[in-house]
DNA sequence: AAGAGTATTGTAAACGTTTACAAAGCCGTT
DNA sequence: AACGGCTTTGTAAACGTTTACAATACTCTT
């Protein structure tokens, strides 16, 4: 039913070829020839079927995206803004994006096989790079197209764009050590996701840098939805020994622990410094609001987008491993100076 | 490059349709051809070339969702959920989810064009309708296949699942008034979204219902992000005649206000009492737990993508029109019986 | 006026499937 | 032995593009 370029050759007495010619604008047509089938096909209301298009051409127009999701009731306000970026970006340049959500394990490299062996799909964006990565090793070994929002700990080279994790979190935890804490809880994401090795080990050089050590009571690990850093939050504040200051390396899980100390009875900014990572919009918000590190998400999901795109035109990237310095914000959850913590904390500091 | 029919063809000795046949398992072939059409295939590693099939079958396989998005930082934990549930959904019935970000306005047609008159996609699905919805009337224009989740107020019938706003907000405003409430803002979303308007009348109808009128200087709207919240919420509780309790029409607003009205010195709970609509898992988290009304947001996604599948093949639904009853979840954001509100409260009372 | 060069168009193959139709082989029946 | 029916396979067209190559017509030289 729809129009095809054989209905525009018929109608203006052409053949398929020159109709197709005339369209593309790439190869030298007679002038009044294509304004000929351009007005026709204007009129006719010609659309190409892309499908045609790309079976012709070998390539799909369309990049892969595949959100990792930890439980069903996945609600993430940080994907949501990266999604937009990377929404944006490939509309931008008229691709196409595929987008699946897939929890971490077997039933997700099936998903990226999917992806990848039936050429649905041109290039991929992987993000929330873990340990050993199988994704990042499968599509290595497939030489397939993909950039990275995340490093790996594999010894493979691939394109990625990160944030400095590291400094970030050692930023913001000398920051909390200005500001007199001593016993610093820090709540971290999955071992197995590399950012929170790194977000990890900023922690502990600046607690080491200022002859600090680190104490393994507290340091708990999360799930990264607010409600693990309620959980988190819980088993750290209400207890007699409570620290003076909590890290979460997630914005969301920091706003759980916030609601964690207020049940615990502790007022935040005053009785416990907390602080997150990410600053999503929420952070702001919070009451307080909420000292963190600022990652442009937005942009990120731009850039990352861009260089997946660069190198899906054959380019070359001339930086394909870029690191971003994060931004320290301060805010009100980490306003007062010097805050005791429970008992041990007189010992301590 | 990849391994295709015809290569199978040749290395087995058969025509390519025998082995397009033996591999699709529709029709009828030896058994012991298909075996060994099989084991060659997989042997090979043959995958089907998508586009090859789409072509021909004259079908996408895929799913367009186009998220509406305000603003380049977009970030909402609803849509992320709601994404997570269409996206499982459609992966379950081996369909592609096409999803893009636009704001409404002109270019969010070109958008809808694009992927119906290019035929890259099967069917759409549609989120927040607004008044006179554009993209509606030109999928039906179109006669193309979509599911809306929200209503119309356009005179025409298709099919849509939606919660009832209306009953949801009712029963929220007839909680606060018995509560003792007598001064109830509220805070609605943009009116060109039809839900708005279900839910201000919801509340409407519960004030005349007890016999109170609607005071327009308590009503003011906001673009549905926390940030407008919080402007919003500042507007109504930074004053003297604050109201005793705020209803926003979503939650991601409610945590705004929550935050003005600690930056105005209410306590939320006691001072004032703060209402949403969602129940998005934050919800639960705040400080105090949001009172709100539910929305099941990824099974709805699941619903409404399901019924676009279901009439992809070609069904007929049974039920084109689902209004879900949400509920109404009390938490201690509206705690305190017959808090006061500002001055006018005890003459409004 | 013939030939070279260029601009424009047409022919046909290709991309990798699916499927209508035809053909072939086999069975049992009469 | 001939025939009808069934199962299995092959042939070829179709889906709607793009593009290599060939063919034609025109312009400009000499």
């Amino acid at each position: 039913m729809p129009v095809t370029l054989q209905d525009i050759a018929d109608r203006v007495g052409l053949s398929i070829a020159t109709v197709s010619r005339a369209l593309s604008g790439t190869t030298s047509v007679a002038t009044e020839t294509r304004e000929l089938v351009l007005s026709a096909a204007a009129e006719m209301g010609y659309h190409p079927n892309v499908m045609a298009r790309r079976l012709q051409k070998q390539r799909t127009d369309t990049l892969g995206f595949v959100i990792p999701t930890f439980g069903p009731r996945f609600s993430d306000p940080f994907f949501s803004e990266l999604l937009a970026g990377i929404g944006n970006e490939a509309a931008e340049h008229n691709y196409d994006l595929l987008v699946s959500t897939c929890a971490p394990g077997p039933k997700e490299l099936q998903g990226y096989h999917r992806l990848v062996e039936e050429r649905r799909v041109d290039g991929l964006l992987v993000v929330r790079t873990r340990r050993r990565d199988p994704r990042i090793a499968y599509l290595l070994e497939r030489e397939f197209p993909f950039v990275a929002f995340g490093r790996s700990d594999l010894d493979v080279d691939f394109p990625y764009l990160d944030e400095d994790g590291y400094q970030g979190m050692r930023t913001l935890t000398q920051h909390l050590i200005d500001q007199g804490h001593r016993r610093i809880a820090y709540i971290s994401g999955p071992w197995e996701l590399v950012f929170s090795q790194h977000r990890f080990d900023g922690y502990r050089a600046a607690l080491e840098a200022n002859g600090l050590t680190c104490d393994d009571s507290l340091v708990v690990t999360g799930c990264l939805t607010d409600m693990c850093g309620y959980e988190a939050g819980r088993e750290l504040l209400c207890r007699e020994d409570w620290p003076s200051a909590v890290i979460a390396c997630n914005d969301l899980m920091a706003l759980g622990v916030m609601s964690a100390a207020q049940e615990c009875g502790l007022k935040v900014g005053q009785d416990v410094a907390v602080a997150g990572f990410d600053d999503i919009p929420l952070a702001k918000l919070a009451q307080p609001p909420l000292t963190t590190v600022r990652q442009p998400i937005y942009q990120i999901g731009r850039r990352v987008c861009s260089m997946l795109l660069r190198l899906l035109q054959g380019e070359i990237l001339e930086n394909p491993h870029v690191l971003l310095e994060p931004e320290l914000i301060i805010r009100n959850s980490t306003q007062k100076i010097a805050a005791k913590g429970g008992d041990i904390a007189d010992r301590s500091g």
